[in-house]
DNA sequence: ATCCTAATTGATAATGATTATCAACCGATG
DNA sequence: CATCGGTTGATAATCATTATCAATTAGGAT
């Protein structure tokens, strides 16, 4: 996975800085969605030199690199998650939680609607929103 | 369509100004996304004594009323767009062509998702992104 | 029609997230 | 190990949006 981040680096004659390794590894090392603020808060534990300007430059080469992505979740600012296999999200809308998915059948679905329209299909983006299990039906907000 | 919001307003307790009711005539006469900020310039033609910040009051209002619903679209801005029919995107990654599609079988299979997961959907947001047919498919950006 | 009160407005300041600027610094290549 | 161009951190700037607030006004009651 590093390896892709390395090859992209050098593609572009880009340099492997301290800080870099260390974002990616911090970055890697989650298992979930975060912000650049966040994961700017966890840099700043391990390495409280580093600047929020390098973070959010950071970020969006990891995305450049393919190595992370942005999903339009969290609000205001953009989250981002390592690139892993592509899912879609399901999200509580009471209380945030999410839960990844993954439909062939909608996949395929997706692309017959692309060509119908004369699309050339690169990417999709698919939330699903409403109450999780947990969460309480009845009243509200 | 407006008596939605004249509804909403009555509920609410809330005032049925000319600017509110000037906005939501400009916004309704549009048959594309807008963002706030494209709505103000268009309403400042009309009134040139209507400031900013009425048009995105206004919108977050129209959004709760439930007549405008808001799309994640445009890049860093909100885009509101009439609340019709429910639909979906098909976004041109070239040119920002916007098209439009609904497909029954693709939201049968998101609410068997959603409940296999437990969740009680509410809502959906789901944009595919690629080449439209006007935009050549061989040279990059 | 007139009052009253709470909602609304416009101008502007404030906020929050992100990006640009820039001098000092440093990784990679030869 | 010198050079050069990429990188950094601090900070200012930007962009979209929201909060503030005194002045205004819609709408129900009188």
């Amino acid at each position: 996975m590093q390896h892709v981040f390395l090859t992209h680096l050098k593609e572009r004659r880009l340099k492997l800085t301290p800080q870099r390794r260390l974002i990616l590894d911090v970055f890697l090392g989650l298992r979930r969605h975060v912000s650049a603020e966040e994961l700017y808060a966890l840099i700043q534990k391990k390495d409280p030199s580093i600047g929020q300007a390098t973070v959010f430059r950071s970020m969006k080469l990891l995305v450049e690199a393919g190595v992370a992505q942005s999903s339009g979740l969290g609000g205001r600012s953009i989250c981002y998650e390592p690139n892993r296999k592509h899912h879609d999200h399901l999200i509580c809308t009471r209380c945030g939680a999410i839960r990844e998915f993954r439909s062939e059948s909608i996949e395929r679905e997706q692309e017959k609607i692309a060509i119908a329209h004369g699309f050339a299909l690169s990417a999709h983006r698919m939330e699903l929103f409403g109450l999780c299990n947990v969460c309480p039906k009845g009243s509200r907000s």
